[in-house]
DNA sequence: GCATTTGATGTAACCGGTTACATGAAGTCA
DNA sequence: TGACTTCATGTAACCGGTTACATCAAATGC
């Protein structure tokens, strides 16, 4: 029924519990005919050590806590598969947990972490740093992912969304827009909230007035925003979403509208998923190598589980990916992406 | 330094460790007073149960651990928020583990998932079933996600991708396609070999000769395909991909390559991943609700671990989804996808 | 040949919880 | 008032490993 214990493969080889497991774990001071009894004693029961038990005895438990909003489609696969990745390179796995909302017991959760990981990956753009922090045992080695938090005393890694911000707008003043407009994510969520902000910086810098609209990430506020820059007679001859998923529902909205891109207005997005290159025209974004990111969060976080003290922010720059949704310089490469064009209705 | 145990708290609360327990575990028999004097001393010292140990008494971890092969892309994430939605409801967290290769290691390291999860999904088609079994603990719950055994004692789900590959087929001849290739998967996935299996039997059995080329389930590999057929005279005027990726892989390059599609060439695919209908034309293709599978899989192997024995290999049909790719009557519903045509060069 | 070192093996405590059972105080009933 | 029940609380064993330390035999040094 239940599993064989060490004491049962102990009596099956006629020896002590402490020399079982110097041959399972491989020790040195062992002699060859120990070995072999308790190797066939091991084998002749099924014997399987019980991690747990291991773990409790070690206070080592090999996996790593990944606490996620609800993440969708290829920003999460890449995340996870650069997690993935970095931990099991360093015999780590990850415990996933999503925290869906900002509710106490999605919150409170967090808590049953102890005991359970070595370590935390905390992303949480949605929560309020305060409440998170006052729930996390503070033995745990955390690292925060892409937390709006500028008091802390955790590790942190971020992306540079402000930066990215100010790159994209940059550019497309560069390429001679000027009535530029801002759809802007979430207004609780700390990213989007820096992208607008960098946006707004920008503007004020070259004396242009800011135009924001607001945004939910999704893609049918895309659509929305279309449908009101297609009513407003004084058009913005630009739009730069606060992510990829609306600058394409914006994009396909404003060509059905009549509206060519990037002739009439050019459209750019934020975060470079896999879409933005397979739309047509492709799309201008920022990219973050998702999948890079997640990876060094992990090889962080190992680090401060292995003692090294790290209380530094660190930040990953996205890199402006010029496509064909501007009319900018062509980018170094030419893009190889399908030409295709409204269909007239 | 290290955590408050529950001793500590007990000494702080000057009462048993038994007592700190009932009232951690909200058991009912403990008087007020001794409940908020518990209470009161394990917030003073900040305690956390420590899951692990808990764990190790209970002989329960609330984890599940989820053994996948390297996926990319809108599977994996579908098919993760499926299982996470299931395992959250049930209280239950998710180990993730890639199994990379079928070297050793990777397969060995299944066996320290012993008391580290309460039972096991394992998706492995690329792996040799026997060798699976051979180091799987044998008291632990297992669920196989669509393995290609057949002669098995574990319980199991999978797509019907026989009978998926045999709609499509059908589909594509009785909308007057003849010369149908088929752009297969790897060859040692057994999902890709039941596909292509499909696919030549009902090629078969229409007196039509089977045409299948290698791929490997990325989209370079219909991108590749596409080349081939481009330069070939005799050109098919169907290609039937093994998943979406290569079908979009391949639709893009066809129509790189001046080809219309469906017009000269229907493309269809197997998944029914998001990004089907967001490239144009929309492609058709067979779909599983990869979420639904996740879950159901989480579902059943709960039901498992709660000791209802469960041995039936339960079988998920995907559906037929004509899209845009494939001149077959329209289906039930008309597409909501945007409308574009190919740009004449 | 006897004292001393060396090294394999065994005993038992420990990791941090849960809980069966023992204990003893308070409540019930005759 | 004494016997019996009820119920909160405490003691200690247990989950299944690891490992410090004790033990003892063999090898070494003189």
């Amino acid at each position: 029924m239940s599993s064989p214990t060490i004491r049962d493969v102990a009596r099956e080889a006629a020896v002590s519990v402490a020399s079982v497991s110097r041959v399972i774990n491989g020790h040195s001071n062992v002699r060859p005919e120990m070995r072999a009894k308790v190797e066939a004693a091991a084998l002749a029961l099924g014997f399987t050590p019980h991690a747990g038990a291991r773990n409790l005895s070690l206070s080592r438990t090999g996996s790593i806590g990944v606490v996620l909003p609800d993440l969708h489609g290829e920003f999460f696969s890449e995340l996870v598969r650069g997690m993935d990745g970095a931990a099991s390179t360093r015999e780590f796995q990850l415990l996933l947990s999503n925290v869906h909302s900002e509710s106490s017991p999605a919150v409170a959760a967090l808590r049953t972490m102890r005991g359970r990981v070595d370590g935390l990956v905390v992303m949480a753009p949605h929560i309020d740093p305060e409440l998170l922090f006052a729930q996390l045992p503070s033995s745990l080695p955390v690292l925060l992912l892409n937390c709006g938090t500028d008091e802390h005393d955790h590790a942190e890694l971020r992306i540079d969304n402000h930066a990215g911000a100010v790159a994209m707008t940059e550019h497309l003043i560069a390429t001679g827009r000027r009535r530029i407009a801002h759809l802007a994510g979430p207004q609780d969520n700390s990213e989007a909230r820096e992208r607008r902000r960098g946006y707004e910086d920008v503007m004020r810098a070259h004396d242009l007035e800011p135009q924001v609209m607001s945004g939910d990430f999704l893609e049918a506020s895309g659509t929305r925003a279309a449908e009101q820059i297609l009513a407003t007679e004084q058009r913005p001859d630009a739009l730069f979403a606060a992510n990829d998923g609306m600058a394409i529902g914006a994009l396909v909205a404003l060509r059905r509208g009549g509206l060519t891109v990037p002739g009439d207005i050019a459209v750019t997005g934020f975060d470079d998923i896999p879409l933005t290159r397979l739309v047509s025209p492709s799309v201008t974004t920022m990219s973050v190598d998702i999948a890079a990111l997640g990876a060094r969060a992990i090889e962080r976080l190992c680090a401060i589980i292995d003692g090294g003290e790290d209380q530094r922010v660190e930040m990953a720059s996205p890199r402006l990916v010029i496509r064909e949704t501007c009319s900018g310089a062509t980018g170094s490469a030419p893009s190889t992406t399908q030409h295709v064009r409204n269909r007239e209705k």
